[in-house]
DNA sequence: CGTAAACCTTTGACATTTGAAATATAGCTC
DNA sequence: GAGCTATATTTCAAATGTCAAAGGTTTACG
């Protein structure tokens, strides 16, 4: 065990945890993914709310139809959120209400919906990401560029294992 | 039956990034960051359930209690699960109706609630516990170990900036 | 002592979330 | 076309989540 690392320093302390409870690093790892993530998610939210009056999950959302501007079906919509199907009918159904997104159904199929946002909506969710990029920059500003390209490469890494890893029908 | 509703497991960022150099590395890291948590977390809630019967915010609230065996109030139970008081006191009452949980008011001070485990909170725990980690390990298992610590030291960085960063006030 | 400030929890309104069941439409097969 | 199956969305109940305001309880101070 204890493979070679390319960067070659190993600290101390994991050295010393690894003898005795090395087995628990995973679980250790995900405890703090999960409390960072929630702390930014948090602080994200906190702003999106105090200065654009938007909630998180419709920021997510809106995301999704800026990139297409020809709008998404529901369906689709759900699998890029990773959101339920249930929870995107609701949150497109409230962004409707507010004006920011447009629903309809093509005419080929009357099965679908699809989603595109509104004029509004499209000015809303330009002002909307910029200062949230900027958001991440700041909170991200004392984490050397070097070391958010490494964590980038790793992450994606844990992200493959764990989708060879699902007890539901993986993907991909 | 199978009825199928989920969300899928198809990935999020593939569809939101187109290779910038330089600048949008942190938003980057985070979109990255964010999928790969709340597949993790999808994940163990899909197993906690079926295997279980219990949500993850009751397994994440019964973890904190499972170290302070002599309870905690609801206000350090909020803090330390991320989670609002409000929102505590719910889950709270939840767990005591399944008699996983019990509460009482110190002496002491009588604006105080204490929740602890009971013994068939305990003994749910730790099962649930075991299996937790060996989940974490199957999914990060083609993670090498030495790559696991290196994330949990750099996460740590990323946490520590982001908390020196904040606008409103939160701790570690 | 009395009152204001500080503290802890609960409550209430509302949004998000999941998982399962229900609807509705489309496509296929015979 | 009737019947079956697959697809797409909605609906439903219950749980989780935020935030703000309201309730009690201490504590501090004049």
């Amino acid at each position: 065990m204890m493979a070679e690392s390319e960067s070659g320093t190993v600290d101390l302390e994991i050295i010393v945890q690894g003898t005795q409870e090395g087995k628990k690093q995973e679980l250790r790892l995900w405890l703090r993914m999960l409390s960072t993530t929630k702390l930014i998610s948090q602080e994200i939210r906190r702003r999106l709310r105090n200065e654009f009056g938007a909630t998180l999950p419709q920021f997510d959302l809106m995301a999704q139809l800026y990139r297409e501007r020809d709008g998404l079906r529901l369906g689709e919509l759900s699998k890029r959120t990773m959101v339920t199907n249930g929870n995107v009918t609701g949150l497109v159904e409230r962004l409707e209400t507010d004006g920011l997104v447009l629903r309809e159904t093509p005419d080929g199929d009357r099965r679908v919906t699809v989603a595109k946002l509104s004029k509004k909506g499209e000015e809303l969710f330009a002002a909307m990401a910029a200062a949230h990029e900027g958001w991440l920059r700041d909170m991200m500003g004392d984490v050397d560029p070097a070391i958010i390209a490494e964590l980038w490469r790793d992450i994606g890494g844990v992200k493959s294992s764990v989708n060879n890893h699902l007890s539901g029908a993986a993907f991909d």
